[in-house]
Order: C-alpha cells, then sequence, then structure tokens
DNA sequence: GACGCCGTACTCGGATATCGCATGTCCGAGTCTGGACGG
DNA sequence: CCGTCCAGACTCGGACATGCGATATCCGAGTACGGCGTC
C-alpha cells in the first residue's frame, strides 16, 4: 500500500485538530510531519478530487477539511489514495489453456477463489469504513490536540 | 496484490484435483494456464519453503500437494507468496518534525491510525483463514474437478 | 478618509524525471529413469 | 534370466535482465492580499 495513506490521515487529522478557519499550505503541512513538499501536493490533491479537502488558493491559502470529521471515514482517505480497485484481481486464469471452452456454463458462476478474495476484502473495507476521523480524533491522547494547536500558532508566529 | 496469488491457489487446487500419486512439473502446470513457465516456478518454490507443496526432483519429478487440502488454508497460500506483512506500513511520522519529542509518553501508546489499519487487516486475515483449500473444491461445479483429470490423463498420454 | 485599481507574492495544479520492485528469463546442480552389459 | 552400472534426460533451484508503477520534482496558471493613487 501507498505509504501516501498514512500521510493522508495525519494531514487530516492536523488539520481538523487546527480547525477550518484557515487553511494550511501544503508547503507548512509537509515540514511538519518531514515529507517531501512536492510530492505530498499530490496526495493533497487526491483528497481534493475526493471532496474530503478543500483547497483555497491563493495567498493565505492552503487545504482543510471539507466536511465534518465524523463524516470522513478511513476507507474514504484510503479510496481516494489508493483507488477503489480490489488488490486481487481475478485474470480467470482457470478459463486458459487448451481445450477448455470459455463458453462453458461452470464459467458463468465467478470462480471460487474470487469470491473469498472479494469477501476478504468486504471485511478489510467494512473495518475501515467503520472508523471516522472524529473517532480517531478521540481516541487520540490528550496532549496531542493541544500540542498540534501550539505548534500550528507557533508556525503562523 | 501479486498476481502469483491467483496462480498460487489455483495450481494447489489443480494439484489436489489430479491427486497426489504422481507429481506434476512446473512446465506443465504453466501451459495447463498459459503461464510463463520460468516464472511459475519461483511461485511453486514459494509455496515449497511454505510447506505447501512438495517437490520432487528428477524425472518424472514435479510438485505435489505436501498436506490434505483441508489442512491448507487461503491464507497459507497467500503469506507464503505476499510475505506476512500488513500492506499498510506505519512509519511513525507523527513522531517527526521540529519541536517534537519522541520520548513523550504519548507516544509509548500505537498511532490510532495504525490500530484502526491493523484491525483492518486482521478482520482480512481472518476471512482468509476461514476457508481451506477443500472448501474450494468442494464450492467448485462438479464437472471441474472431472475435466481436469481427463485433462490431465490427456497431457501424460 | 474612503474607494478602486494594480503589482506582487503566494498557492494550487498538472506535466515531467527517477528509482525500486514485481515481472520475466536463463543456466547450473542434483536426481531418477531406462537401457545396456555382464554374470 | 537377473542384478548392476552408466549415460542421458529431465527437474528443481537460485542467479541474472527488464518494464512498469510508485516516488519525487519542477514550472506555469490562477487568485487573494496589500499598498498606492485618486476622488
Amino acid at each position: 500500500m501507498s505509504e501516501q495513506v498514512e500521510w493522508g490521515l495525519h494531514c487530516c487529522l492536523t488539520l481538523a485538530w487546527i480547525g477550518g478557519e484557515h487553511p494550511m499550505p501544503a508547503v507548512r503541512l509537509a515540514e511538519w510531519f518531514e515529507l517531501p513538499p512536492a510530492y505530498l501536493t499530490k496526495c493533497l490533491q487526491a483528497l481534493t478530487r475526493a471532496g474530503i479537502l478543500q483547497s483555497v488558493p491563493g495567498a493565505r491559502g492552503g487545504f482543510r477539511l471539507a466536511r465534518q470529521p465524523a463524516d470522513v471515514t478511513v476507507m474514504d482517505v484510503t479510496v481516494a489514495i489508493e483507488g477503489a480497485d480490489n488488490p486481487f484481481r481475478c485474470t480467470e486464469i482457470r478459463q486458459r489453456g487448451a481445450g477448455v471452452d470459455p463458453s462453458a456454463p461452470e464459467f458463468r458462476t465467478p470462480c471460487a477463489i474470487s469470491t473469498v478474495m472479494h469477501r476478504a476484502d468486504l471485511a478489510w473495507r467494512r473495518e475501515l469504513a467503520g472508523h471516522t476521523l472524529a473517532d480517531l480524533l478521540a481516541s487520540a491522547p490528550p496532549e496531542a490536540a493541544e500540542r498540534t494547536r501550539s505548534r500550528y500558532a507557533l508556525l503562523r508566529g
């Protein structure tokens, strides 16, 4: 999995703690976590396209949360960055090889392997969809929020 | 996910249908599914190292199942090929950045993001571990087993 | 003093290089088979 | 006829190329800010 997922989630949490009053530039977020600034932008753009973040152009611009933390699940962020595809892709190799008729009735039903993989993927997604940013904020230690805000105030000068 | 997982599972099912009397060479399996022979070998070797397959060297050698189908879970095969690592890797970026003390007590507890991702990974693994090769064999259409065996007999000549 | 305008600096956004890993391939070590030979 | 030996061929196993996607970067388009001039 792309490590951008971790970046995206941490950025969302930080933006939630900061509060949506002022947007935060990508450069600021990058130095916050010591990440490559230009590359982090790509990640934030993906979240913006997904409607999770909102980009504000111009001076004093940046990114802010587009929705309430309780309305953004961990899966929303993951899908925005990783895409919605199941990491397992059935290529129907059971139909390959000489002497196999691809139009045989047994191939109308999905491959059993594919079914199991699909169920596992669903279980994974269900777990991710069951946790929102608000849950993450709540489960974080109280000092994290305060430290984030004071550190942000320091950065703004 | 590597597409070798799909290859490995289909090869295991085919070997189970054939029965463990005669091992089946990698080349035979490759032409069976129209896969690159030399590369499929890598996959089969991984399954052998994991104790799922058993390799028989020499002429009339090949691969056969090392355990009963009921004793091999889909996760066993997946782990053998993909490795046991969680696709999400927490790099603890919360501890980065200037002005953060990595030895602060709040960092003794695992990152909430990491926890959620870990739970999702567990749910995924639980689903895969809940299905064995025997289940897959049972859920396949009856003609699949027969077709496999007759086709194999044809190959052996 | 207030309003409007303009230059500037800052920000996002997409087009462009680079690296690592999955994919794909090859040749050598080891082993069994099958047959030939000798008893 | 039976046992032994040997050459051969076949198989696995690990070492060696290659292509594509994730990673990383840069420059241009667009926008809000802040100061300046004018009324």
